[in-house]
DNA sequence: ATTTGTGTTCGACAAATGTAGAATATAATT
DNA sequence: AATTATATTCTACATTTGTCGAACACAAAT
């Protein structure tokens, strides 16, 4: 049976983010690389937290084919996680003044052009349905 | 000197969005009842969220002018909020997906076709100024 | 003035989060 | 087979967050 997604804390939010963007199993070293010049956490740390993210059922851990070491890979998606906060009280909050949100997050470059067009035609899909 | 913003933890952004609202000094009671379906928390606890958002710099705390009561008021706006938000972690992740974040939203009823229209003024306006 | 009622502040405490050192296991090397 | 490296797991601990009951203060009622 489905595991209920849970609110992650940022600094599982930090890994997951890594794990989605690789979309392959990957090892505590290459999230450790993609880490540097964000956090600056000691091995433990990061083991730690896949760990606690795994006991969350959002990554499996599986023994890397010939090393001793552990590969991580996702088990709930980024679109699944994303659906999941959109309904929480962050989600609300992002709702009521999704503007300017969207407009600070275009100024800080956390969306590009691309995503602009791509929004654009979501909401003028939308535009198109209403009455 | 300016407080530097800091990241609310849920149970203090439920009430920071009641007192933006609305846009006065509110009191305990009036969040209480704000609060009905949604949290069912002990004047305490609510008193003591607030206390901490007064600490943090979030609220503004006043005697109301006849009562033994006090009144809350924001000293840091919504949008201020919202501007520190999209620049964290969680700012990068709604990046990430944000045509999938709004679609969400919008199923949820977290934004309005209001908020649509806005939103697509933004956006023409973006694609325009672009070379 | 006393007593009483009710808002607010204090002190508390469990659970969650951020972070790591010590201990363990086991692959690699000698 | 013994020794050495090093990845992973355990244990730990300080903070922060979620929640209150008890104590305190003071306005209202007697």
């Amino acid at each position: 049976m489905k595991d209920k997604i849970v609110h992650l804390p940022n600094s599982e939010l930090e890994l997951m983010m890594i794990i989605w963007e690789a979309g392959e199993p990957v090892s505590r070293v290459y999230i450790d690389e993609k880490l540097e010049g964000k956090q600056s956490w000691s091995a433990t740390t990061v083991l730690n937290l896949l760990s606690r993210l795994a006991d969350k059922g959002f990554v499996k851990v599986e023994q890397a084919p010939q090393g001793r070491m552990n590969l991580y890979s996702a088990l709930i998606g980024e679109k699944e996680y994303i659906e999941f906060e959109s309904k929480s009280l962050f989600g609300r909050f992002c709702g009521r003044s999704v503007s300017h949100l969207i407009a600070n997050l275009y100024e800080n470059n956390n969306i590009t052009d691309d995503d602009i067009e791509e929004l654009k035609a979501f909401i003028e899909s939308k535009g198109r349905e209403k009455k």
